[in-house]
DNA sequence: AAAGATAGTGTATAAATTACACCAACTTGT
DNA sequence: ACAAGTTGGTGTAATTTATACACTATCTTT
């Protein structure tokens, strides 16, 4: 069963080497509007926040397994009352009037890596800068810009990327998603040095296999370091 | 009308000069059971959210007039399933059953300015250590935690805590107020140093009066800093 | 003028950060 | 088997930042 009041909506953020973006859809055509707006929709019984913002992700982009993390609940009584948002709510919601909140997450990701792909009420899924994005639907403007805020605070405090990685990953790989995120470059040694001094990660007796050149040992994140 | 599935809690954090405290409300009587809890309760239509976290805040302990930052939301499908709430939500909710989304806000005053007094369901309302608050009733516990984990890293970053310090203030004065919220304690010349060459406050050319002792030199927080 | 109270200051040591360049180990192609 | 290509992996010196630590100064009250 879905809850009438209570929705989830998802900022993925995606860097190329050079621009932030942001992930979109384009709704499907009902009547002549459409309207960009970000991936969500309303929370299901038994399920987690968190669940839900993943499981709503992938419904309408199919992209999966990325670090979703909470940024801000946003509660506007008239928050879905914009005229523009009126044929959409009419077509998709049983009760397109009923109030809802929303709880916002973001994430942020290496855009190669990913490959999202439109379904369900999404026409199409696309990437834009986040510096210049398109009216949005609902209140969903406001979203990206607090989920900005909530990142670049995040980042200055190197809490957010552990779960871009997979499970066991090379030193290069890690500095490789630092260095994207924040958009910065960082001295190997160094980096090194302060990954295995702060026991960030734990080496293992493993190495890499199926590269062309000497491959690298495999190291996995420090669960018991604070913020993993 | 209430909206069933969400609500707002209240961590309204003390400071008495000395100690940060939490304030908590003790849950009217129904059969032997009573629950501390934090001050919260359901969203009405119409409301922005701000708005219901300072109006139940206010219904339950009269305080009004704070600066309430929103710090989570909490949305675990079981939050308000615990066998020891349930007397509680039978006397009080009319669907007990209902799954309660909850959008945690919190705020810091000085709590010499504020005088909390129970009214509506909170039977008593009163200020407790934060660093030693008995068990809470649902999830509450978790909240308060997170909700110091916020209120911390914001101190740091300097974006909290001016509010609690007069206009014109002594290091001692700021010390004290770092020391409570962050439950450590500093050396005071290298607190002072740190403080000074960071820039975070600006020396006045001016003396506290009507001490007993010799009085210290007033400084005032540098406004031209991040987050001030 | 003495006692009581808090203000205010400096220095030496340790720790963390920065800057910087070369050899090692693997794969593929000849 | 060896050369070329590619990424992995390492140490040290200089600078900056953080820590530990104890005494004198200035005011009030009696």
């Amino acid at each position: 069963m879905i809850n009438p009041n209570v929705s989830v909506d998802c900022v993925v953020f995606g860097f190329d080497g050079q621009n932030l973006n942001v992930l979109l859809i384009e709704q499907k055509d009902v009547g002549q509007l459409r309207r960009f707006a970000l991936p969500g929709d309303h929370l299901s019984d038994n399920e987690d926040l968190d669940q839900a913002a993943a499981r709503v992700l992938k419904e309408l982009t199919s992209l999966s397994g990325l670090y979703l993390k909470q940024s801000g609940a946003f509660g506007d009584p008239n928050r879905v009352k914009n005229i523009k948002d009126l044929p959409w709510l009419q077509s998709n919601r049983s009760n397109p009037q009923a109030r809802v909140i929303t709880i916002a997450y973001y994430a942020l990701v290496k855009m190669e890596d990913f490959n999202p792909s439109a379904s369900s009420f999404a026409e199409r899924v696309f990437w834009h800068d986040v510096n210049s994005f398109p009216e949005l639907a609902f209140d969903h403007s406001d979203i990206v810009k607090a989920a900005l805020d909530v990142l670049r605070r995040e980042l200055a405090e190197l809490r957010v990327g552990h779960e871009l990685l997979p499970e066991k990953f090379t030193l290069t790989q890690m500095q490789a998603l630092y260095e994207a995120i924040l958009n910065s470059s960082f001295d190997k040694r160094n980096f090194r040095k302060k990954a295995m001094n702060d026991q960030w990660v734990i080496p293992l007796e493993e190495k890499q296999t199926g590269v062309l050149h000497k491959p690298a040992r495999l190291y996995t994140w420090n669960k018991s370091r604070a913020g993993i």
